[in-house]
DNA sequence: GGATTACAGGCAAAA
DNA sequence: CCTGTAATCC
């Protein structure tokens, strides 16, 4: 079952030598810094493929951990082409995505039902709403999102409520909430993404069958983007990681863009410490981008203090310069963004123009794509726009899944609220609060509930759990693909949807989700989840008993579809999968995929892929850098590190845009270009603003304000410090303009308040107001016209 | 009591 | 701009 090994194996050429130091790693833990565009992913393809070829792991024995179901996909796809390989053997995949695999193996030990049921963002939000009502917890001192937020930054960090200091009296009040929420999870049957995590790490801790079985099992652990893993995830690569095991961390610091969810790039450090790792390899030849571009990242990642270092380096030319374009307004600048595209696009006789898809347009909110859409779509340029809601995030997906998982799992009281009364089937919140009391009286779900009610609104209860009921039954031994079109069907989804005016797209998304299925159930790797083996010393499949090995006895085969229970090989049904699947692979966002299509997205978004032709747009103090990330030291090396991910996306060329005005929230913003400008090399840059740039026509003020203009239009390649104060805000009243001099990220003194920061600023002359942080009050928003504030 | 519409308040990034 | 609640009608 083991290729024969190749003399000269094909795997390794072309490789450069560092490339192929990591590919031939000796069998013991290592890190790999793989800059941007250094060719990351194929190295640690090639070293499975490699480990594979030589005989020193068979399938089973493999374990490769991700971030996104994209990259595992990728991994797998480029795998098979490499080697005629089973992947399914492999453990490939989210982390998430391997702790559910793990969990319904072990689903007993972990004391969850094998049909258990997993949160989302969306659904672990409603979950604590309605929890914190019952509690009658005031939702203005504890906002459900801040709730939210403490119990996932809990289990990050692998806490569970009794673990947790209570170090004040709010704090005392988000564990008891957190402790509740634990409960209502537990009766229910539900997981949330962070209890996916966290149970799989505590079985590993406090079983030691299981975790030697594993330990034995994984001879080789590959991490990607080892960077953004949190404490529990690191935590839990500790207990998976045997005497026998190499982990190969593959990261890169500068790429850490995830601490706001947990991440912790100092597990970098710790890897290195407490698995005394003896190799470490830098990858920064990078074979992506030209160097103008290179140096700019090179140039403003320098900036960031605590880095464990390294520099690209580029065998390719100079190429384009970096284009630096300011507009007056967000829609100028979309305006100018879908006319340089059109150059872009065009073939210019000589060279063939871009392909759409490659040109990407970056921001750094979602709330920022709108006004760039408007332009595309006037202009009839195809554009697809990544984030915003998923396939399996949208609200009539959603329905029908709710309908689907209370067949199967009728506990889900989240699902069961969701849908009871959507439709509208007459059954309002006084009836459902008193569906509530009652369930909670005798300690049964909503489901069971429901027989205890009378009257007129326990007969249309009544009608809604028989109907799931009478579906749960007739759906018996139904394909996957006839169960959900009779769930749409009698759920009276469809015909809700037909009689609204705006319904035709849902219907259609509804449709879709029956392709969903039906793909799900014969794509390949449908049966992937296969549970544990049991193996040797080298990972191979043992051939006889796992108990004659002293193996737990209890796990199973190897090769089985569909994660059966490690005890009894009781396989989840396609449905129960299904659901799965769509808790934890959101879905694409299938709009319009596969066109020829401008990408937008945000800069997070934009993490692991690369285009021809990158824009950056909305380049101003407030939004990149973010404010809320402005005033602390290790936000902006975030925002910076954010910043030097959406650089290193592009290939050929680069466009930087800021904009002297932006509706935001509802209201006209002045906001002052971003201080990364400043961390550019001049030498890279072209500014590229025409020289008599009028201001456009919807801002009702003619373009005498020409001569300043021309006067900021001078400034061309370089950043003169001290023009761009008169260059923005670009004010009709100019008397007014800039006459409080302030900049964002300035020191000021305030009589009462001290030393603070200027965060933003916004508004002009007598309207001017600045947000400042003051350490010992707080941040502000002062009134520039009233408060006396003298620059320190 | 429930359904529908009107309006106020919040608003970064995401598996 | 989207969500959640208040006001209104049935």
């Amino acid at each position: 079952m083991f290729p024969e090994v190749a003399a000269e194996p094909p795997l390794l050429q072309n490789l450069n030598p560092e490339q192929r130091a990591a590919v031939t790693l000796p069998n013991e833990h290592a890190l790999i810094l793989a800059g941007a565009g250094s060719g990351k992913t194929r190295v640690l393809t090639t070293r499975i493929a490699w480990l594979l070829q030589n005989g020193q792991v068979s399938p089973g024995g493999v374990m490769a951990v991700t971030f996104t179901n994209k990259a595992a996909k990728e991994m797998m796809t480029r795998l098979t082409a490499m080697l005629p390989v089973n992947v399914r053997g492999m453990w490939i995949g989210t982390f998430h995505g391997l702790c559910n695999r793990f969990l319904r193996a072990h689903y007993k030990l972990a004391n969850l039902p094998q049909s258990f049921q997993i949160l989302d963002t969306q659904d672990q939000l409603s979950a604590i709403k309605r929890l914190m009502k019952q509690f009658n917890v005031d939702d203005e001192r504890f906002p459900a999102k801040q709730t939210q937020w403490f119990i996932a930054g809990c289990k990050e960090d692998g806490l569970r409520p009794n673990m947790v200091e209570a170090r004040d009296e709010e704090t005392r009040k988000k564990i008891e909430i957190y402790q509740l929420y634990e409960e209502q999870c537990q009766r229910e049957g539900v997981v949330d993404f962070g209890e996916l995590m966290l149970r799989s790490f505590e079985l590993l801790r406090d079983n030691d069958p299981i975790r030697e079985h594993y330990q034995r099992r994984f001879r080789h652990i590959l991490i990607d983007e080892f960077q953004d893993t949190n404490k529990l995830q690191y935590a839990w690569i500790k207990q998976l990681a045997g005497p026998g095991s190499s982990v190969l961390a593959v990261g890169d610091d500068d790429q850490s863009i995830y601490a706001f969810r947990g991440a912790r790039v100092g597990n970098m450090a710790d890897f290195v410490r407490e698995f005394n790792v003896q190799h470490q390899i830098k990858l920064e030849q990078n074979y992506r981008s030209y160097s103008n571009i290179l140096d700019s990242a090179n140039e403003l990642i320098s900036h960031n203090s605590k880095r464990l270092g390294k520099n690209l380096r580029t065998d390719q030319g100079p190429g384009e310069p970096v284009r630096v374009y300011e507009a007056t307004s967000d829609f100028a600048e979309a305006q100018w963004m879908v006319d340089e595209m059109r150059q872009l696009v065009r073939d210019h006789g000589t060279e063939p123009g871009f392909a759409r898809k490659e040109i990407a347009v970056l921001y750094r909110s979602n709330a920022q794509s709108r006004v760039i859409e408007t332009a595309l779509f006037n202009a009839g340029v195809p554009y697809r726009v990544y984030g915003g809601l998923r396939f399996f995030e949208r609200a009539e997906i959603k329905h029908a899944l709710a309908y689907l998982r209370l067949l199967e799992n009728p506990r889900d009281d989240t699902s069961f609220l969701r849908v009871v009364n959507f439709p509208p089937r007459g059954i309002g919140a006084r009836s459902i609060e008193q569906l509530q009391d009652a369930a909670r009286a005798m300690g049964a779900s909503l489901h069971d509930a429901v027989s205890t009610m009378s009257g007129k609104a326990g007969a249309n209860l009544g009608a809604f759990v028989a109907k799931i009921d009478v579906l749960r039954e007739q759906t018996q031994g139904q394909t996957l693909r006839e169960i959900i079109e009779l769930v749409l069907d009698h759920s009276g989804l469809i015909e809700h949807y037909k009689a609204d005016r705006e319904g035709a797209d849902r219907i259609e998304n509804l449709e879709e989700l029956v392709n969903a299925a039906e793909s799900f159930v014969t794509q390949e790797g449908f049966g992937r989840d296969a549970v544990a083996l049991p193996v040797d010393e080298l990972g191979r499949p043992l051939t006889q008993s796992p108990a004659s090995q002293g193996l737990d006895p209890n796990l199973p085969p190897a090769g089985e579809p569909l994660a059966p229970d490690a005890d009894t090989g009781e396989t989840l049904s396609p449905l129960a999968a299904f659901l799965t699947h769509a808790a934890l692979e959101s879905g694409d966002n299938q709009a319009q995929a596969g066109q020829d299509a401008v990408q937008l997205m945000t800069v997070h978004s934009a993490k692991g892929l690369e285009f021809d032709c990158v824009f950056i747009t909305g380049m101003e103090e407030g939004l990149f850098p973010h404010e809320n990330s402005m005033s602390d030291y290790e936000g902006l090396e975030e925002e910076r590190r954010l910043m030097y991910v959406a650089i290193t996306r592009a290939r050929k060329r680069l466009y930087l845009s800021h904009s002297q005005t932006r509706l935001l929230h509802g209201q006209t913003r002045y906001n002052l270009k971003s201080r990364f400008f400043e961390e550019l090399p001049e030498a890279a840059l072209k500014w590229i603003t025409p020289k008599h740039q009028g201001f456009g026509s919807g801002f009702g003020f003619a373009p005498n304000s020409v001569a300043k203009n021309d006067r900021y239009t001078r400034t061309s390649g370089g950043f003169n410090q001290d023009l761009t104060r008169f260059a923005s805000p670009p004010v009709p009243a100019q008397k007014t303009a800039p006459a409080h001099g302030l900049r964002s990220g300035m020191q000021v003194f305030h009589n009462k308040f001290g030393e603070g920061t200027v965060l933003t600023l916004e508004g002009s002359g007598d309207d001017a107001r600045a947000q400042i942080n003051f350490p010992r009050h707080g941040v502000k928003w002062l009134a520039l016209s009233v408060a006396k504030l003298t620059p320190v």
